[in-house]
DNA sequence: GTAATACCCGACTAGTTTAGTCAAGAATTA
DNA sequence: TAATTCTTGACTAAACTAGTCGGGTATTAC
């Protein structure tokens, strides 16, 4: 799980679309006035969530993307997978090698850390985003822990 | 909160001095041979713990860093405060302006993560760290969820 | 006092990533 | 057939990471 500003800016075309795309497709050149990315940053982050399966492409006049299925299918971690590629959190890619061949000392930190934060974003949905007014998570955020306990998942 | 290899060279460091510097002070020497980390990285990232108070230098032979204070009072996201200068999650600096004046749409979803994220490893000491066999985080993760609910905290 | 030890500090750097730009092309509709 | 919109790939400036290097300064032991 990495977290950068190209999966922010994914999450916030991805809300756009969301919003605004229930009926027809959304252009990118909208989202690209509408959130101020800029449209070619854009182009490449919408190639990979096509690839990616979370949104439909339709060209010609009249075209745009939607959303590939409905808004509450879709986390906000798929969305982050989609753009960033998730570096691993430890340092020998999980072989466990780290350290003159033993599991260096944080490595089950970094780990469990890891999963921790991807298991959050795993509950939240499109559809938690539009819903809350003013998108603030700390409410739904009480009703993730109480859904989902903080077990350790396997990625 | 940001998280990169330097914040997990750091928690190694210290934890590397929470393990054996109890009775005399520890080389940066000792700590780059046992971890593996180059001894120049480890002289850039002890100053900053030691400007953050976090350890305590002693120079001349025999010397070394000692942690500043005991092992239980020193807390995972304290070490990455230090070494890994904090970027907002925010675009906008926390003004909340980022999207024509107005707040964009996944501001404070940013905003909350990255408050959930310093909260956990707020909770987790080095003596944690040192105390649990193999340092799997996953025990304590349920306790700390039970301790500190997961509200919003004002950073 | 001088040599050895160990921290202290700033300048520099190769490589990678980020956040784009630019140009050309392909599908679709009017 | 022209306009629209997605599609793809090559390129790039700036920032960041994970270091190296070279010279300090404080302290201790002889």
């Amino acid at each position: 799980m990495k977290l950068t500003t190209r999966g922010r800016y994914a999450v916030t075309a991805m809300l756009d679309l969301a919003i605004h795309g229930d009926t027809q497709p959304i252009t990118l050149a909208d989202i690209s006035q509408r959130q101020e990315i800029s449209l070619s940053y854009l182009e490449q982050l919408f190639s990979k969530l096509r690839r990616e399966d979370l949104v439909r492409s339709i060209r010609g006049p009249g075209g745009g993307y939607q959303l590939a299925r409905g808004f509450e299918t879709i986390f906000v971690a798929q969305i982050i997978d989609a753009v960033d590629e998730s570096i691993d959190a430890t340092n020998c890619q999980g072989r466990g090698d780290c350290n003159h061949g033993e599991v260096c000392l944080t490595h089950h930190l970094w780990q469990d850390l890891s999963d921790q934060i991807h298991g959050f974003l795993s509950g939240i949905s499109l559809e938690d985003l539009v819903k809350r007014g003013g998108f603030r998570a700390s409410s739904y955020m009480a009703g993730i822990v109480d859904a989902q306990p903080l077990t350790i998942r396997d990625q």
